[in-house]
DNA sequence: AAGTAAATGTCGACG
DNA sequence: CGTCGACGTTTACTT
């Protein structure tokens, strides 16, 4: 048994060019002991459920993870070449002359099989710890900082509420300007496209049917695509560019602060 | 050093609980060779660019592919904590106690810094050859589909083209009725939505003031939600319901094909 | 369970 | 390089 573990690291596993029914045994005791699973072999993979895909064999990364979602990834690219979600029913075994592994999805009812010829690979992790996370300027995070801090945005504008349910979905934020008017205000986190824009146009006519025909519509983002300048134009909306680190800052939240080396540190000596 | 290679492992290099500098000179060896890349190991991750976040110490397992891509998972969950798509400038080193891996994406500028005290494992493996991969049942491939077979959506329908340009988009498929009226159809690979019936309304009313007057609407998809419905009824658009399965074995592609076991046999045994 | 909108969405195609 | 739409989108949230 290639299994080895040193003082720091009794939760891991490993094997090194193991044979297919060695991969098979510590694959099982890891899915049993709920553990963290990699597998590096040469494989095919086939999927069937919404969609349907095939792969001949080739090298994959195969990760399984303790809340069973599953992983695969191919030598190149961001996305994952197959997957499946976390819940799925995974099983190990050998057949004629393979290490297959399969995972199953109801609802949908999704089938990934994973059959696999040599494995270079196999690790395993138990009791992983999960890093704390935290992700700054979501949206709502956003809208949260504009909504204190309206002066960003014009002068004499007071905020009223936010998420304000008009006709299918809601209005980002909505107040009041300095004179009076009633302002609407879509934010987009990213460059805003046309689709923003008519999602924006569609909240200011569905206002404007219900005899609120006086209401100003203001797209909010850190840029703006032409066509959705255009769009705004046209029907008489308006825009205006956000500055999302400003907002950072003001922000100004962090999860672990003192002591943590801070990411500004990086950035200085990029 | 406990680099270990067999026969048919050559390509693989594999260090288990290394020191941070035997973990950073094979990655920056791996760097160097285009090699696939994993690193295993306890970690902070920094990130900001269009959003930003951090976290606290945890077990997570990074993958940098040869194109530069750098995948960061966390124990749980399908989606990577951090990420940074391919073509990114990665740097590997050890400051001040700590692995730190860093990479950069410029255009939109973007920084990601993971910050590793214990390595579990380093692995990499050098020239992985990618699989094969072939996608079934795309939309283009419902729509060729369809085309072929326009029975299947009613009778005595002549299908004319597809991807026909109309105000700012596409539409998906064109064709006459047996009466001669012109149809238009708008297709979705799943459960349409209320966004899928506002895009049909779009190119319809687009085609009608443009003196079009006598033209149908049909949106074509597996299921639709009761929203949707309702706005392609008040709109006088229709609808039906196409099914995939059947599709599927009309368009029958195999991309492997004869020799490869096929789904369906894990499929029957489930 | 179903629908709706956000996402560091990513990815590919096209102008 | 921007813009647009598809995606096995996933995820989170609300009804």
């Amino acid at each position: 048994m290639r299994l080895r573990g040193c003082r720091a690291l009794e939760r891991l596993r490993a094997l090194i060019g193991p044979s297919l029914r060695e991969a098979a045994g510590l694959m099982e005791a890891l899915l049993r002991e709920r553990g963290w699973m990699l597998l590096w072999a040469s494989c095919r993979a086939y999927y069937e459920g919404r969609g349907a895909s095939e792969s001949s064999r080739g090298d994959v990364l195969v990760m399984v993870k303790p809340d069973r979602s599953v992983i695969v990834h191919g030598p190149r690219g961001f996305k994952p070449m197959n997957w499946q979600p976390s819940g799925s029913t995974v099983s190990v075994g050998v057949e004629a002359g393979s290490l297959v592994v399969k995972a199953l999805r109801r609802n949908p009812r999704e089938l990934l099989v994973l059959e696999c010829g040599e494995v270079y690979l196999v690790g395993g992790l138990l009791e992983p710890r999960s890093p704390e996370f935290y992700m700054y300027m979501s949206e709502s995070e956003i809208r949260d900082v504009l909504a204190a801090n309206p002066g960003l945005i014009e002068d004499g504008l007071r905020i009223v509420g936010v998420e304000l349910p008009v006709e299918p979905g809601f209005v980002d934020m909505y107040g009041y300007d300095k004179d009076g008017r009633l302002v609407v205000f879509e934010i987009k986190r990213v460059k805003a496209g046309e689709s923003a824009a008519r999602q924006l146009l569609r909240y200011i006519e569905a206002l404007r049917s219900r005899g609120l025909s006086n209401v100003r519509g203001v797209l909010l983002a850190p840029d703006f695509t032409e066509s959705a300048i255009r769009l705004l134009e046209t029907s008489g909306l308006e825009y205006k560019r956000i500055d999302l680190r400003r907002l950072y800052e003001l922000a100004s939240r962090r999860l672990l602060g003192r002591g943590s080396r801070d990411l500004l540190d990086y950035l200085g000596r990029g």
